[in-house]
DNA sequence: TGTACATCAGTGAACGCGCGTTCACTGATGTAC
DNA sequence: TGTACATCAGTGAACGCGCGTTCACTGATGTAC
């Protein structure tokens, strides 16, 4: 049969001559490395140096530097969905409006959740990011469950159809919401808020999801 | 008298050895490699050159290339305090309590101005910002009118003086509006939303603050 | 008004760094016979 | 089962880049006399 047999050899006896699963080792180390440093800490020379292999050896399997960044990148996305989908798996709430309030919330926490837990990929990850759809663009795919932004907009409509959400104020709610988060976690990794202590951070998110709740919600009256 | 008589002559007949105002030259180069190419842009080597002086002239002006980052980003912080200001005082409206919710748009409308207007230098004073007191820290400076953090301290407790926001929900309130305009002007300048075409983005940014003006004022009710 | 001199703002060359990328190459591997 | 060979994943050396920073220097300037 000839079984390919490709393992990855961490650490595992003598060094040999084929690595055995360098591209994998090279994407893990390039994601090693942007967590340590951020996008600019990600060196062909340096993954190389890191998986102890000639530093042109990498040019066997990514074409170049950006490649390398396009993988991280990658792995950096699902990593973030991972995060928010956590969040969101934990709201328990029954009650169709709270529930769909929650999970906006929930969806805000998890986006800074793995902002503040890894700075250095969401870094990464932003100057990748590709450019949103503009409103007159096409937007079919706006709800996809595996894109932060989809499921952000998946969930506003949610509460749209739920009520607590007037239609008038859904456009541009994506924006207002996402600017919010995101202004929160930059500040709070990069930012002049980095230095605040957790639970000071939970505090001051959860007030501040809060105030958009009842920002974006209709009026009890 | 022997008066000092430092002209910055620019352009100006042949070159001479003596510059006349060479730091302020490389100042100004400074601000606008950072304004091309943001902080990254911005390399000793590279500002000699534009000034058309030998690389290490600026080394008789300037300790090293931290001390240069550091004139531009405090630049940068007075064009961002004038850009805010320039909206704070075109506000006219005279009754108090609509004033001071005007003034709060103002100050988020004047920070998304120059975020917009100069990424490059809103970028590198990001890299500079200096951390933000704790909230246990001694907060006597932060309404400071000359800093932006402390025009929004000030604008947020005029609200409260002014009945619209109401007091339990002022603490952290500087937090979740800065977070917000600030990730806005994130997303639409280094991120997802740099196309955005500029009346979309003017809407947006309108409903994001009126969003806020609810969120954190009084209910009407 | 003229000259000697201290001052210091400039110069040019150099060090040492790390980077991305390409070149001609060699060693290990698996397959065809 | 053994050998010839194609394949291709690695190597080492090199090119060329730009950077920050330091060195010993020189040219222009203003001041003291």
């Amino acid at each position: 049969m000839g079984a390919v047999n490709i393992v990855y050899r961490r650490g595992v006896s003598a060094p040999r001559y084929h690595h055995g699963n360098l591209r994998e080792a090279l994407a893990e180390a390039a994601v090693e490395a942007a967590r340590e440093h951020g996008p600019d800490g990600l060196a062909v020379r340096d993954l190389a140096r890191r998986v102890g292999v000639s530093h042109n050896a990498a040019y066997r399997h990514f074409a170049d530097r950006d490649a390398l960044v396009a993988v991280v990148a990658e792995r950096a996305m699902g990593d973030l969905v991972a995060a928010m989908h956590r969040r969101l798996d934990a709201v328990e709430e029954s009650d169709p409006s709270l529930r769909a309030r929650r999970r906006l919330m929930a969806i805000g926490a998890g986006y800074v959740d793995f902002a503040v837990a890894e700075p250095g990929l969401f870094r990464l990850l932003f100057t990748a990011y590709p450019e949103v759809p503009g409103t007159d663009g096409v937007d079919e795919d706006t709800e996809d469950p595996d894109d932060p932004f989809g499921m952000l907009n998946a969930a506003l409509d949610d509460l749209v159809d739920v009520g607590h959400v007037h239609p008038s104020v859904r456009p541009g709610a994506e924006i207002g919401c996402w600017s919010a988060v995101h202004g929160f976690a930059v500040l709070n990794t990069e930012g002049p808020l980095r230095g605040l202590d957790p639970a000071d951070r939970e505090a001051a998110l959860r007030a501040m999801l809060e105030r958009l709740d009842v920002g974006y919600g209709v009026r009890p009256g």
